[in-house]
DNA sequence: ATGTCTGCAAAAAATTTGCAGTCCC
DNA sequence: GGGACTGCAAATTTTTTGCAGACAT
């Protein structure tokens, strides 16, 4: 696709390690690939895939090979990214607001005992035992987050 | 029940409006009934059933007829209504974290054109439809929001 | 040069901590 | 008086805003 060659005919900057997948990437979604948006891209995108803020920045900024970018930077660029649909911001539990790589419809297993997390496909839930929803409203998400603990026996 | 009274043998201070069952309600939950969590309880259980944090600072401060309590306080308050099981945190949104009255199971659906939040059964989900889950694990809860918008026809 | 967009310092908002003052006994 | 607990000022953390500089015409 190459979107910013077409537009510009100039190649963007090499980013470090020879990753510029991460650049189409960001300009096929309409995202001006800038060296903090692809430092922050880069770390997102290759490791885990529930990341909060601030696990993000630290990421960052050790990456010697990446540009160092400050806290607003990296909370105005996931809000980007998640207005323009790469990301999705999950409210897990109160406590654990996280942004996840799968913007796919699907939901989560957290297991309080060690704090992870899993991924599940859509679960069948049978919205006409709830009353009074499909007359007036169009469902536009279910979000379920099943809780679970080990097994103690 | 009246447990206060069973104690000290003597009544406590009267609130605004009357009601000292609010009074009776905390410390049957084992919450010594002061001033700022009588006023902070009075205006949570006697209004709307989901609200945020400052809201409630809000709408504490301004009736005159309770305590006025600083931010920290109701923050604290909330917290320790949570832990004894009055209250429930519910996280809706990312962006909207609420306190519910409602400590019983149960699910949410949030209208995204209005904000309103109204509350439903538990609904049946098969569980069994989610691979490798009953085997080592507990479920300990399950949080289900149904996000919908105003039909437009 | 000029209008648009970016990144970040500083501001604001949200939450937690630490401790002075109270309340029992 | 002394141990335990309460409420809040101050500290910390999280998030947003506003604007100086960069960038493309």
């Amino acid at each position: 696709m190459q979107s910013t060659d077409a537009k510009t005919g100039k190649q963007p900057a090499k980013i470090a390690g020879g990753f510029n997948c991460i650049n189409d990437f960001l300009s096929e979604h309409g995202i001006k690939p800038t060296r903090q948006r692809v430092a922050i891209a880069t770390h997102i995108f290759e490791t885990e895939q529930h990341l909060s803020a601030d696990t993000i920045l630290e990421r960052v900024n050790d990456d010697a090979t990446t540009t160092n970018v400050s806290k607003a930077t990296v909370y105005n660029t996931l809000k980007l990214f998640v207005r323009e649909g790469i990301l999705k911001e999950v409210a897990l539990d109160p406590q654990r607001i996280l942004f996840d790589t799968n913007t796919h419809h699907h939901h989560h297993v957290l297991n309080l005992d060690n704090g992870d997390i899993r991924d599940i496909q859509p679960v069948s839930i049978n919205l006409s035992e709830i009353e009074g929803l499909q007359q007036h409203h169009n469902i536009s998400d279910v979000d379920l987050i099943i809780k679970v603990r080990d097994n103690k026996d």
